[in-house]
DNA sequence: AGCACGCCGACT
DNA sequence: GTCGGCGTGCTC
C-alpha cells in the first residue's frame, strides 16, 4: 500500500465534498476503514482511515484490525499508535480524517483485552499501557537536545545581553545560564524539570540562534536470544511430590481453561524441574509458554537450564539490550517462530501465540511491581492474562505472598506442595545467636560473634564455601560529628548519606547524589573560615563513621581470615553488565570461598559448594515503617538460608539477632511459614491492610512544602466528595466502602528536593480502588496548574515509603 | 511535541 | 497602536 494512493483518496473525498460526512462514502468503504487509533504514551485517540485491499491469507485476521501498530500524522508530526477498534462510521468530518501511513501487526485481540484491563485497573491511559508493553520501533526514537550556540555562549557571558533578554522574558536568561553550565546537551524534558514549562521560550531562543537544537537517539530496551544448540542434560528423576504437582498441572493443561496454581515448594525442592516438564507438555501439544522471573540477573541462568532441556528457540525478554533485537524477539513470538519466552516483569506482555501456560517464578518478589511510570504488578497481570487467555498459571515460591496465600485459603487458587528438598539433604538447620548475650569485648570483631567465627573457620578449613548476608550497602551508613552530634544528610533528600569507601564518596541511596566526604563537621568547623594553625590539633568537629555496610563487613572478615578469597555482591559490584554472572561463576567454580552481599545473594541461585550461610543482622528491615516489613524480613531470612546445603554436603545457617523472640524471627528459624502467615494475617486484619483490603496510594510532591500540603488537602476533598457521591447511589451501597487516610507526610519526607505527602485509600472492592485511580488520573490533568506539582497514583503499592 | 490563538505588558 | 512573550488548548 502506498501513501500516494491514500493521499489521493483523501483528496478525492475532500474534493467531492461528501454530503453525509458521518458515513464512509460507499465507493471507498470497500477499502477504506475508519479505525480508532490510540496515540503512543497518551490518553488521546483519533479516527484514521486504513486502506486495506487484500482480505486474504496474510496471517492477520482482517476483520477488526485491532493490534496493528500504525504510523500516523498528528498535527504536523508523525507518531506511533495502535488500532484498538474498527468503526462503521465516524463522528468527525470525513474530509478531516487523515490516512494511516504504514502499519504492521503488533499484538492480538486478547492482548488488547489485557491492555484494557491494565489501563482500567491501574488508572492509566491505554496509550501509556501499550507503549510500555510493546517494544519501540526498529531504530530508536529521536528526541531533541539543546545546547548553546556560539552566539548564545557569548550572550551567557555578557550581562547586558542577559538583562535585555530578561526585560521581556524572565525565563530566557535563566535558560541560557543553565545551558552555559551544562556539560552536555540537555533534552527538552530535562530543561522543563529544571525551569518549569518553557517549550515556547526554548523555541524562540532557537529561532534567535542563541541555542542550537540537535536530534539524538534515546536509549531503549529488549533482546532476542535464539539458542537451541546447548548440550542436553539428563533430566533428573522426579520425586513423588514433584510428580503429584506435575499431574495437577497436566490435568489443567488438558482442560485448557483458566486455573491458577500456587507451587509452594521449599528452597531447593526442584520447582524449576516441574516448570520444565510442564513446558515440555505444552510444546508437545503445539502451544507456547511464558515464564517470568523477578530480575534480569536471574534470566541468563534460567535461560541456560531451559536451553539445555527444551529443543526449541527461546526468547529472552529483558530490559537492557538493543531496541532492534527487542522488536525481533517480539515479532518472533507474534508469528509463532518462538514458543517459549523467559523474561523479567515486562515480558508478561510478550505476544506469544497459542499461549497455553504462564509461569511466575518467585511470585512473592516485590520487583514484579514496577515503581515508576506505569505502576503494574507483573504477577497480577499474569493472573489476569491467564484468565483472559483461559489457561493455567503457576505461581511458584517458597515464601508465597499473603495475597496469594489468601487466594489459596479462599479456594481461588489450587495449592501444589513440594515440602522436601529434591536433593539428598534436608533444609539446613538454623542456629540463632543472641547478640545481646555478648559484651562488646566478647565479640570476635564488631559484627562477628564467636559462634559465627567458629563456623566460618570450620567451613573454610574443610574447603567448603560460605554465603554471608548483610542487607546494607557501603562502608558506613552515616557520618556523625563527635562534637555537636550532627549527622550528614543529603542536600536534596531527607536521608543520611552513606559512605562508600571504594569510591571514596558519600552517596545518597535515594537520589544518587554523591560528594567527597568532608574532613570536619560543616557546622562546628568549616575549614574555609575557622581553620587556623592553632586549631590543627583540636578535636572539635571530628567526624565519626558510624553504622556498617557490606564494604565494612568484608573488611572485618578479611581481617579475621586473611587467606580466604572473598567476593562482594551488591548494587555497587554488579553495576557493569555481566558482573553478576562473573561473581556467581567464580563462586560456582570454587575460585572463591566466601560470598558476601545484600539481599541480592539470597535470590534463587544454586551454588552446590555452599554449606554455611551467615546472617550478620537479621533485624535489618524488621522495623521499617511499612506494613509488609515482617513479611519481607521472613522472606529474606528464608531465601538466604535456602542457599545452604544444596550440594552433596548438608548445610547450616547462623543467624545473628538482638530480638530472638520476635515472632518473625522465630517463625523463620523454625520454618513455620503457615503459622507465621496466620499470625501476620491476623495483625493485618485488625488494621484492615492487604490482603484484607485493597490499597491505593496517592503521592503529592512539590519543591515547596506548603504547596504540596495544600494540594494534598484538595485531593482529600476530591476523594471525599467522590465517596459521598457513591454512598448516595443505592446501586453501589455498602459494598464500595472507602476508607481514606491522610494526607500525611511520606516516610521519605523529601526526595530530590521535592516534599512528599501521601493519601491512603483502603477499600474491600478493587473496582472502587480502580475507579478512584482513573478519576484521579483525569482530575489531575484538569486541575493541575502548577507544572511542578506531581501526583502519582499507585494501585496495590508494594511499599508505603 | 509543535502549532495557532489570544491576552497582556513594554516600547515607539 | 504594535510587537513579542508566554499560557492554553488542539491535534482525527
Amino acid at each position: 500500500m502506498t501513501s500516494e494512493r491514500i493521499t489521493q483518496i483523501t483528496d478525492e473525498l475532500a474534493a467531492a465534498n461528501v454530503a453525509d460526512n458521518c458515513h464512509c462514502h460507499a465507493e471507498f468503504a470497500q477499502f477504506n476503514h475508519v479505525v480508532d487509533v490510540v496515540i503512543s504514551g497518551s490518553w488521546m485517540h483519533f479516527d484514521y482511515l486504513l486502506n486495506w485491499e487484500n482480505d486474504g491469507n496474510d496471517g492477520f485476521t482482517g476483520k477488526s484490525f485491532c493490534g496493528l501498530e500504525v504510523e500516523v500524522e498528528l498535527g504536523r508530526r508523525k507518531v506511533r499508535g495502535w488500532i484498538v477498534a474498527r468503526k462503521d462510521r465516524s463522528e468527525t468530518n470525513l474530509a478531516r480524517i487523515k490516512p494511516v501511513l504504514s502499519f504492521r501487526p503488533a499484538f492480538s485481540d486478547q492482548q488488547l483485552s489485557l491492555f484494557r484491563w491494565v489501563s482500567e485497573y491501574y488508572g492509566a491511559s491505554l496509550g501509556e499501557v501499550i507503549e510500555s508493553a510493546v517494544p519501540a520501533r526498529g531504530q530508536s526514537r529521536l528526541i531533541n537536545y539543546y545546547k548553546l550556540s556560539a552566539q548564545g555562549l557569548l550572550a551567557s557571558k555578557n550581562e547586558d545581553t542577559l538583562a535585555r533578554l530578561g526585560a521581556r522574558s524572565p525565563n530566557s536568561p535563566k535558560l541560557i545560564q543553565i545551558l552555559a553550565k551544562a556539560e552536555s546537551p540537555l533534552s527538552g524534558a530535562d530543561l522543563e524539570t529544571i525551569c518549569g514549562p518553557c517549550t515556547s521560550t526554548i523555541s524562540s531562543l532557537v529561532k534567535k540562534q542563541l541555542v542550537s537544537r540537535t536530534k539524538d537517539t534515546e536509549e531503549t530496551e529488549l533482546c532476542l536470544n535464539l539458542s537451541g544448540d546447548n548440550p542436553p542434560t539428563i533430566p533428573p528423576q522426579l520425586n513423588t511430590a514433584q510428580e503429584n504437582a506435575l499431574n495437577g498441572i497436566r490435568q489443567a493443561l488438558k482442560q485448557q481453561s483458566f486455573k491458577p496454581f500456587l507451587l509452594f515448594g521449599v528452597t531447593g525442592s526442584g520447582k524449576t524441574e516441574v516448570y520444565l516438564r510442564a513446558i515440555q507438555e505444552v510444546l508437545q501439544s503445539g502451544g507456547s509458554a511464558l515464564v517470568i522471573v523477578p530480575e534480569i540477573s536471574l534470566t541468563p541462568q534460567l535461560h541456560e537450564t531451559f536451553a539445555r532441556r527444551l529443543n526449541t528457540p527461546l526468547a529472552m525478554l529483558h530490559s537492557g539490550v538493543g531496541t532492534t533485537s527487542r522488536w525481533n524477539a517480539w515479532e518472533a513470538c507474534l508469528n509463532g517462530r518462538i514458543r517459549v519466552a523467559i523474561g523479567a516483569r515486562s515480558a508478561i506482555f510478550a505476544p506469544l501465540t497459542n499461549l497455553k501456560l504462564i509461569i511466575v517464578d518467585e511470585e512473592h518478589d516485590s520487583s514484579y511491581k514496577q515503581n515508576e511510570s506505569l505502576r503494574y504488578n507483573a504477577r497480577d497481570v499474569a493472573v489476569m492474562r491467564a484468565r483472559i487467555e483461559d489457561i493455567p498459571v503457576i505461581l511458584g515460591s517458597a515464601t508465597p505472598s499473603f495475597e496469594t496465600m489468601t487466594n489459596v485459603q479462599r479456594k481461588k487458587y489450587s495449592i501444589l506442595s513440594l515440602p522436601e528438598r529434591a536433593t539428598s539433604h534436608p533444609l539446613p538447620s538454623i542456629k540463632v545467636v543472641d547478640l545481646r548475650s555478648y559484651k562488646r569485648k566478647d565479640m570476635i570483631s564488631e559484627n562477628i560473634s564467636p559462634p559465627l567465627y567458629e563456623h566460618l573457620k570450620a567451613t573454610l578449613e574443610s574447603g567448603e564455601q560460605a554465603v554471608i548476608l548483610y542487607n546494607r550497602r557501603g562502608f558506613s551508613s552515616f557520618l556523625q560529628c563527635k562534637t555537636c552530634g550532627d549527622v550528614i544528610h543529603c542536600p536534596s533528600c531527607s536521608v543520611t548519606l552513606t559512605f562508600h569507601r571504594q569510591a571514596n564518596r558519600l552517596l545518597c541511596h535515594c537520589c544518587g547524589f554523591s560528594m567527597t566526604p568532608p574532613e570536619l563537621c560543616g557546622l562546628c568547623r568549616d575549614p574555609k573560615t575557622s581553620f587556623v594553625e592553632s586549631d590543627r590539633d583540636s578535636k572539635i568537629g571530628e567526624l565519626q563513621y558510624r553504622g556498617a555496610g557490606t564494604e565494612s563487613i568484608v573488611e572485618e572478615i578479611a581481617n579475621l581470615f586473611p587467606q580466604a578469597r572473598l567476593l562482594r555482591m551488591d548494587r555497587d559490584t554488579v553495576g557493569k553488565k555481566g558482573a553478576y554472572e562473573e561473581i556467581l561463576g567464580t563462586m560456582k567454580s570454587k575460585k572463591a570461598d566466601i560470598l558476601l552481599g545484600t539481599q541480592m545473594i539470597a535470590k534463587g541461585h544454586d551454588i552446590p559448594g555452599v554449606t554455611l550461610v551467615g546472617i550478620i543482622d537479621a533485624d535489618i528491615g524488621l522495623h521499617i515503617p511499612d506494613f509488609r516489613a515482617s513479611e519481607r524480613a521472613y522472606q529474606l531470612i528464608t531465601q538466604a538460608s535456602g542457599r545452604a546445603g544444596r550440594g552433596a554436603i548438608a548445610g547450616k545457617v547462623i543467624l545473628q539477632t538482638r530480638e530472638p523472640n520476635h515472632p518473625t524471627i522465630v517463625a523463620a528459624v523454625t520454618n513455620r511459614f503457615m503459622a507465621f502467615a496466620r499470625f501476620e494475617l491476623e495483625q493485618r486484619q485488625t488494621l484492615n491492610y492487604p490482603p484484607w483490603s485493597r490499597l491505593a496510594r496517592i503521592i503529592v510532591s512539590h519543591p515547596t512544602q506548603s504547596v504540596a500540603w495544600d494540594y494534598a488537602g484538595k485531593l482529600r476533598n476530591f476523594v471525599d466528595k467522590t465517596k459521598e457521591g457513591w454512598e448516595n447511589e443505592t446501586s453501589h451501597n455498602s459494598k464500595l466502602k472507602l476508607q481514606v487516610l491522610g494526607p500525611s507526610v511520606a516516610p521519605y519526607e523529601k526526595i530530590r528536593n521535592r516534599y512528599r505527602f501521601h493519601l491512603l485509600i483502603k477499600s474491600s472492592s478493587s473496582s472502587a480502588i480502580s475507579s478512584i485511580a482513573s478519576m484521579l488520573d483525569n482530575w489531575k490533568r484538569k486541575t493541575r496548574k502548577d507544572r511542578e506539582l506531581r501526583i502519582t497514583v499507585d494501585v496495590d503499592p508494594v511499599d508505603l515509603l
